[in-house]
DNA sequence: CGTAACATTGATTTCTGTCAATCCGAGTGG
DNA sequence: CCACTCGGATTGACAGAAATCAATGTTACG
């Protein structure tokens, strides 16, 4: 099923079988884009909304000076531009970072939908409150966080996010990043993530190369990111 | 009323004089509270959510250090955290930042309320991903501008805001923050954000004292500041 | 084999934080 | 009415973090 992951270990059981099922039927045009593609451009006029199956895929903003500031990365399970819905425009860009697989949902389908099944939209709004959830959580890390305890703050979050959703083995996740993704996200230099990857590397703390994350201390990795999954919301973890 | 500049020059006309009507009778519990105090803490189950009538209110994340990272501030006409109506749990602190008036509606009540008024869903849901817009603004400003574009672009988006619901008169605002405040907001400390005030008021752009900003020159401005009005969502400005 | 994208490292500059001191205005209490 | 205090604003000196600039290395791939 494609909505296998969908909000998957947060709250998934609210909704019915049927709803979820509804919601599976709605979701169409199943298709898989390279990496590195543009989806979705700033200030179109959106008619549907992308839930992402396989891969990776990040929203940005443009600065003057040609540099990207992303604003949000989405792991398989989530919907990647759900709040098109009620803004019914977009403010930002959104493009695939690997190859991914991708199903499309039509905004008028989910009228429909939300009519049929009430209780859909508690999720759905719910889902997009996630991502506002994570939202925050960049800003603080953006705002209080020295370099070092940024990049450990997105490994945390990153690793915790696909451990929900059951990617990754153990302590290792498949995150094929580049150092200047990795960059764009923490408001760094491409080259400083270098350093301070390899202070994190030397301190045995965690590992990030050949497109693979691996979370050596997670204790000492959440101490330096004062990183607490709480704004995860993840079912029975208040932490 | 009390809700006479929820949604103002957003889309506030797709909502049926009914459905706005029944909405203001759910306020209830109309309260002053003095400035500087907390309203929901971190980690509380929230069953009620606040709507602003009067006055400055932020939400923020503590860093271990003590430091403080606002994620939000909130505007008269602003729901304060109708997330936590999905959510159930807050993730962050809501306090005051001056003396408001703010009134409450229960989450059960709001049940009710969307089931007989379904338009009032897409309200109450577009005034959260509006939230979210700007939340994803404040990553940009963070990630992405030095500390003269982060206040700049600061008092950019407050000014456009308070425009938005009529607070103000020309290019002056009453914006009761102290300098400590902006530096919280903009991930700086506050002697630098004096620093970068006095720059801009000597470059003419924008004064910032006595709780009042004037915008001095917006095209500047909003240039250093990168800001450009979209994500603000303002009826007709596409920008 | 050559090229291009990405990673790595070093040298230097720039920006911003920290520390310390002073100033100012609004209240407060004697 | 005036000294006092206190929170906030202001300024300067200095230290530290991260950007920038410049090379070099490495790998995958056509």
């Amino acid at each position: 099923m494609l909505t296998d992951k969908f909000l998957l270990k947060r709250r998934r059981d609210r909704l019915s079988a049927e709803a979820l099922g509804a919601l599976e039927d709605a979701l169409t045009d199943v298709r898989v884009v390279p990496a590195r593609q543009k989806l979705v451009e700033e200030d179109e006029t959106v008619t549907l909304s992308t839930y992402l199956v396989h891969g990776f895929l990040c929203r940005y903003v443009d600065g003057r000076g040609g540099q990207r500031q992303l604003v949000a990365i989405h792991i398989p399970g989530d919907f990647v531009d759900l709040h098109s819905f009620p803004l019914e425009r977009i403010d930002h860009q959104v493009a695939t970072m690997t190859d991914v697989t991708i199903a499309s949902v039509r905004h008028d389908a989910l009228n429909g939908l939300m009519a049929r099944h009430p209780a859909l939209v508690r999720s759905l709004w719910f889902s997009t409150m996630l991502d506002a959830a994570i939202s925050r959580e960049w800003i603080f890390r953006l705002g209080n966080l020295p370099a070092i305890g940024r990049v450990a703050h997105f490994f945390c979050e990153l690793g915790t996010r696909l451990s929900i959703v059951d990617l990754g083995e153990g302590s290792t996740f498949a995150l094929p990043l580049t150092q200047m993704d990795v960059a764009d996200a923490c408001g760094l230099s491409s080259e400083h993530v270098n350093r301070v990857l390899r202070q994190l590397r030397e301190a045995q703390i965690l590992l990030f190369a050949d497109g693979r994350l691996i979370m050596q201390d997670w204790d000492k990795a959440k101490s330096i990111a004062q990183f607490d999954q709480g704004y995860l919301y993840v079912d029975g973890v208040t932490d």
